[in-house]
DNA sequence: CCATTACCCCATCGGAATAGTAGATTACTG
DNA sequence: CAGTAATCTACTATTCCGATGGGGTAATGG
C-alpha cells in the first residue's frame, strides 16, 4: 500500500501544478487545501525540493513552487523519490535490487516471475503519466 | 512492497503444486526446501487451509496438500487472502474500499486517477495467472 | 503407549510511518 | 533597523505491524 507520504506528495504537486501563476505558495495553504498535517507536509516538500521538483522562497511572500513544467514531471520518477521501489519485491527492482535470502534460483522462482510481470506493467503506466496528465 | 507472508505463501503453494502425487507434505519439508522459518510458515499454511486452498492431515504421514487443481487457483484470489487489497490505496480498492479522510472529491483526485489505472492493470495480470502458470 | 505432526495462544523485538515540539535561519516590509 | 512571515533542522514520541519464536494441545498412525 502507498504511504501517506507518497499520497500527500502527489497531491501537493498536483495542487502546485494547478496554480495559474508561478508565485510561491506557503506550506500552510497547501496543507489546508489538501487536508494534510502541516509538519508532515513540510518534510515532504523539503524532500521534493532536494529532488529537484520544487523551489522554495523564504520569508514574507515565500513558499513552494514548481521548477519544472508539469508535462516534464514523470510519475515514475516521483514515485521512486517518495515511495521507493516500484517493484513489489527487492529481487524484481531495477533501481533498488536486492537478492532474496531464501531464494536459491531466482530465474525459476514462481513469485519472481509473477511480480516481474506486475512490475513491468506498473512501471509502464507510471512512466506514461506526467503530472500534467493527472493534475487536472 | 509484498510482505514475506505473501511471498512465502505463494512459494509454498508452488512447491505443493510441483509435487507429483497428492500425499501430504510436512511443514518442515516445505520450510526446508524454500528456506522459510517453520513457525512462520505454519501460520501461513493454516490461513491457506482456512481459505480453502489446502487440506491438512495430522500425525505420522501428515502434512499439507492442495485440494484444488493448480489451474483453478487464481493468483488474484491468493493475493487478496495473503496480502490484502490489490489496490495501492483503500479508496481505489473494490474489496477493501475505504474513503480517504483528507479527500473531498474522490472523482477528481489526481492520486485516485493514477492509482486506479495501476490497480486495473495489476488486477488483470493477477487474474490471468493461475498457480499452474507460475509454479513450474 | 509413543512418535509424529498439525493446531493454537501469546510474547517479543525491531523498524517504519506519522505526527508534534522547539528553535534557528532567512528574507521581505515599512 | 525592527518586526514578521516563512522555510529549515533536529529531536522526540507514539503507535502500529511484520516477523519470529516458545511452549503447549490435539489428532493420527504404528
Amino acid at each position: 500500500m502507498l504511504s501517506k507520504k507518497t499520497k500527500y506528495g502527489i497531491k501537493a504537486l498536483s495542487f502546485l501544478a494547478r496554480q495559474e501563476n508561478q508565485i510561491p505558495v506557503p506550506i500552510a495553504d497547501i496543507a489546508k487545501s489538501e487536508n494534510i498535517s502541516i509538519k508532515f507536509l513540510e518534510s515532504i516538500l523539503l524532500l521534493l525540493r532536494y529532488s529537484g521538483f520544487l523551489g522554495a522562497k523564504k520569508g514574507k511572500g515565500g513558499g513552494y513552487y514548481l521548477i519544472k513544467e508539469p508535462k516534464d514531471i514523470n510519475m515514475a520518477h516521483v514515485y521512486r523519490i517518495l515511495e521507493g521501489p516500484i517493484a513489489l519485491l527487492p529481487c524484481v527492482s531495477h533501481n533498488f535490487y536486492e537478492k532474496c535470502d531464501d531464494c536459491v534460483d531466482e530465474a525459476n522462482c514462481s513469485v519472481h516471475k509473477l511480480m516481474t510481470e506486475v512490475r513491468d506493467n506498473t512501471l509502464m503506466i507510471l512512466e506514461n503519466n506526467t503530472l500534467a496528465d493527472i493534475a487536472f
